[in-house]
RNA sequence: GGGCGGUUAGCUCAGUUGGGAGAGCACCAGCUCGACAAGCUGGGGGUCACUGGUUCGAGCCCAGUACCGCCCACCA
């Protein structure tokens, strides 16, 4: 064994033989309590990035501790089709050779990027592997297989039979670089500096005229009438009246709505359906015609008479100048407002008119309201799940059809005569009318809508399989915050409509990684950490560990401070570990402690077994990768190593041995969820192994061991040392204080210190009495406490004397 | 416009029913004897953002302020 821990091939020789031995598969029949985990499937374009890391290390933890307690465990992997992102990648290709996918045709566009995955997609389950990941990677699933694609349209069609699905014409955030629809979840405003224009609009009957504010001014053309508030006075008059909109000269009436804001501009609106959201949602209920002047391509449509075909740009600048001219444009200035982008592809978000097909979720989301509000679905932290519930309660329509090629397609015929029908597999013939001249719906679904699914449908639902039975509902939800909405909730509704149960009862929202100066991880920012990297230089164990000391706040900045922690903690565990084999290889493993120290450890190592135990079910994993170091340097290290080491060199002292060995392999149990390489390997060269440690059984509660024998032997000794050598010892700290003090003579406080120790004593003696002189005190506090103050006086006192203070 | 989180040592962060301010890194001093210099021992360093309140007692609870970050929302 070197000295120095180096996890390079260790690690990567482990994961293969887990793997091989067939650890990391899942077996329904296999016996013990189920414990399943769906991994968030990443997309299949996508690298394995910093979160994903964090997420899987979680994951981890609590996958590897239930084996090792005998559960029957199964972890599923898999990838997400990812419409939009593939999209932009093939289509980036296409162009690069002077081509598009229009051109190219569905088939063989469809064609060409299932041959571009199969070559450049999946690699993130070879870099969770390389983490020490252990999924079932043999169980891969991927929601454009063709076995899960039957319960994407299962769902559709269900859906539909209950009443939920509609198609409409309504406006949508559409993405000119993806050419679709997008949900509002997936577009984000920012702040875009504008012009705002004022333009004077005449009224029909030529008395006078009305101001409006706009940032659009070519979607004037568009303009279907001009909204004032109800309550606004200036303008009480002219509603009913009509006003003549610029260019086009049509006439328009004014009306009265109360979601405009008269504090804004001129208190006036233009009401442009076609073009803008709010203007959409005051149209419909106004009544008011929906014309369209900006086509799909971006440019102004047939509708925009001599500006037809024209750029947005150039219709803008030619409606200016014919507003100048005449003297209707008032004002033009600085405007800087929120604007909707694609958060994929970052383009301006066009809001245009379209047939889409839409899901009302309003009666999907009552049982997973109700399942967060009654506990059965746990958010951790805590007040996440007042963010998942705000969402369920206001949900709106979830437009699920993509513009889109790579997807599932939905299933939806249409017959000449105008009939739609829907079902889980091609009609011969239309259901109304026989009509056997069907077209299926050119649209996708939206990839959340097959990954709504995945808990369940990764286990081959609609089938009942024996997978479906033991493994589901899942028991964890482990991921970002920023999917809460796209795909947590999304899944607690599917799951409960289609299988009756919430897919899992614990959603862990894991801490979001920032760079170490504070802003978002982004490649294009230069600002990102790649694990593959860290992993490289630092190894999977010590990854795992910083990650996980990263992972209980909200916001985090990454900090290679924890992963070199974790190196630390790796290379000082194989070193321990070497001090005992050199000495110990030929022993038998026993719990045979005949010095204090030795049973300090085993109390030690027992106490910190049930505050794991704690952690990992609170999922603090930072707390137990913090326990975890604290047991290895401090106390195993640091105390027992050193106290033991000049009798293991004792070759007639075999039970120094044994019990080395015993405690090493309790140390090794407690420590492989979270570093699975390097304890595996220490586990390897421990004597007569019979098995490996990733199956072996986490330990049972030993009390034989109790950390108060151990303080009062401490306290004991500490006090006999005292005597003995007249010197003042630290007894006030606590129990690992107090062991300091008696098993490292150095740390003993020297003569000169007496003077200060009796100071701090005093000090102490004086807080305590005052807190027991307190009346309201020793009335209020709870009793352990006023008991605890007394008991630590009475110490104080008794230390005090014995200073002769 | 709503909602959530953060502010603790030079840096990154812990601090779980309110009762002695902590870790890692960095820094200083010593050890540098066969597990480990990627080590060991010791040490310096903090008005726990600010103001007020509750309490015998507040980093922790309440109210407010400032700054930072995130989410949601139909500001043309």
């Amino acid at each position: 064994m070197d000295s120095l821990y180096n996890p390079e091939g260790v690690e990567e020789r482990w994961q293969q033989l887990w793997e091989e031995e067939g650890h990391y598969r899942a077996d329904p029949e296999a016996p013990g309590e189920a414990y399943s985990i769906a991994l968030p499937p990443p997309n299949v374009t996508g690298q394995l990035h910093i979160g994903h890391a964090l997420n899987a290390s979680t994951q981890d933890v609590l996958i590897r501790w239930h084996r090792m307690r005998g559960f029957n465990v199964l972890w599923q992997p898999g990838y997400d089709h990812a419409s939009i992102a593939v999209h932009a990648v093939v289509e980036r290709q296409l162009l690069a050779e002077g081509t598009n996918r229009f051109e190219l045709g569905r088939e063989a566009f469809v064609e060409r990027t299932w041959r571009w995955l199969e070559q450049y997609g999946g690699i993130v389950m070879d870099q969770l592997r390389k983490l020490g990941a252990s999924l079932d990677y043999s169980r891969e699933r991927f929601t454009m297989d063709a076995e899960y694609i039957p319960a994407v349209l299962r769902f559709f069609v269900h859906l539909h039979e209950r009443g939920f699905v509609y198609r409409d014409n309504r406006i949508v955030n559409w993405c000119p670089g993806c050419g679709t629809a997008v949900s509002d979840l997936e577009v984000d405003h920012l702040d875009v500096d504008d012009a705002l224009t004022t333009v004077r609009y005449p009224l029909a009957d030529g008395d006078g005229s009305i101001s409006i504010a706009t940032a659009r001014p070519a979607t004037i053309l568009g303009d279907v009438a001009v909204a004032v508030n109800p309550d606004d006075d200036r303008y009480r008059d002219l509603v009913g009246r009509e006003a003549i909109v610029p260019y086009v000269e049509r006439r328009a009436p004014i009306i009265a709505d109360e979601r405009v804001d008269p504090a804004f501009g001129t208190g006036a609106l233009k009401i442009t359906p076609g073009h803008d959201a709010l203007d959409f949602e005051i149209g419909r209920d106004h009544g008011l015609p929906e014309l369209t002047v900006i086509g799909l391509d971006g440019r102004m449509n047939e509708h925009a008479g001599d500006l037809a075909g024209a750029t947005q740009e150039e219709a803008e600048e030619q409606v200016l100048a014919w507003l100048r001219d005449r003297g209707q444009l008032e004002k033009r200035e600085a405007f800087r407002h929120a604007v909707g982008h694609c958060n994929r592809t970052k383009d301006r978000i066009e809001p245009l008119i379209t047939e889409q097909w839409y899901v009302e979720m309003r009666e999907l989301a009552a049982p997973a309201i109700d399942a967060i509000r009654e506990g059965r679905v746990r958010f951790t932290p805590r007040n996440q799940s007042a963010v998942a519930l705000d969402w369920l309660e206001n949900i709106r329509p979830w437009n699920v059809s993509r513009q889109l090629w790579w997807g599932q397609r939905i299933p939806a015929w249409y017959c000449p005569n105008g009939h739609t029908t829907i079902a889980e597999t091609e009609p011969s013939a239309c259901a109304e009318c026989g009509s056997g001249e069907l077209t299926q719906d050119e649209d996708v679904f939206d990839t959340w809508f097959s990954s709504a699914l995945w808990p369940f449908a990764t286990l081959r639902w609609p089938e009942q399989t024996r997978e479906l039975d033991v493994y589901y509902p899942t028991d964890v939800l482990s991921t970002a915050r920023d999917i809460i909405f796209l795909w947590v909730t999304r899944m607690m509704m599917a799951g409960s409509e289609l299988t009756g149960e919430m897919p899992f009862h614990d959603v862990i929202i894991h801490s979001l990684v920032l760079a170490s100066d504070g802003r978002r991880m982004s490649k294009s920012l230069g600002t990102g950490i790649e694990p593959d990297e860290v992993v490289a230089q630092h190894g999977a164990d010590a990854t795992r560990y910083g990650l996980l000391k990263m992972s209980s706040t909200q916001d985090v900045r990454f900090s290679i401070g924890f992963i070199e922690e974790g190196r630390k903690l790796a290379n000082k565990l194989w070193n321990v570990a070497r001090l005992i084999l050199m000495n110990a290889a030929d022993s038998e493993p026993d719990v045979r402690p005949r010095d204090v120290e030795e049973r300090w450890i085993l109390a030690r190592l027992d106490a910190t077994r049930a505050e794991l135990q704690r952690h990992w079910d609170d999922f603090a994993f930072a707390a137990g990768a913090n326990a975890l170091y604290r047991l290895t340097f401090d106390d195993f290290c640091d105390w027992y190593a050193e106290a033991i080491k000049p009798r293991l060199q004792d070759p007639t002292d075999t039970d120094v041995r044994a019990t080395a060995l015993a405690t090493l392999e309790r140390l090794l149990k407690l420590l492989h969820p979270v570093m699975p390489h390097v304890t595996e390997e220490i586990w390897s060269q421990l004597p007569n192994r019979t098995s490996r440690l990733i199956v072996a059984p986490w330990p049972e509660p030993d009390n034989r061991f109790t950390a108060d024998d151990r303080v009062l032997d401490r306290v004991q000794e500490a006090a006999v040392l005292f005597r003995r050598s007249g010197v003042a010892v630290q007894l006030h700290g606590d129990d690992r204080r107090i062991f300091d003090a008696v098993v490292k003579p150095d740390r003993v406080r020297a003569d000169g210190d007496a003077a200060a120790e009796i100071d701090r004593l005093r000090k102490e003696i004086a807080r305590a009495e005052g807190m027991l002189g307190n009346d309201r005190f020793v009335e209020r506090a709870p009793a352990d406490v006023v008991e605890a103050e007394r008991e630590k006086l009475a110490r104080y006192r008794r230390e005090l004397e014995a200073l002769g203070g």
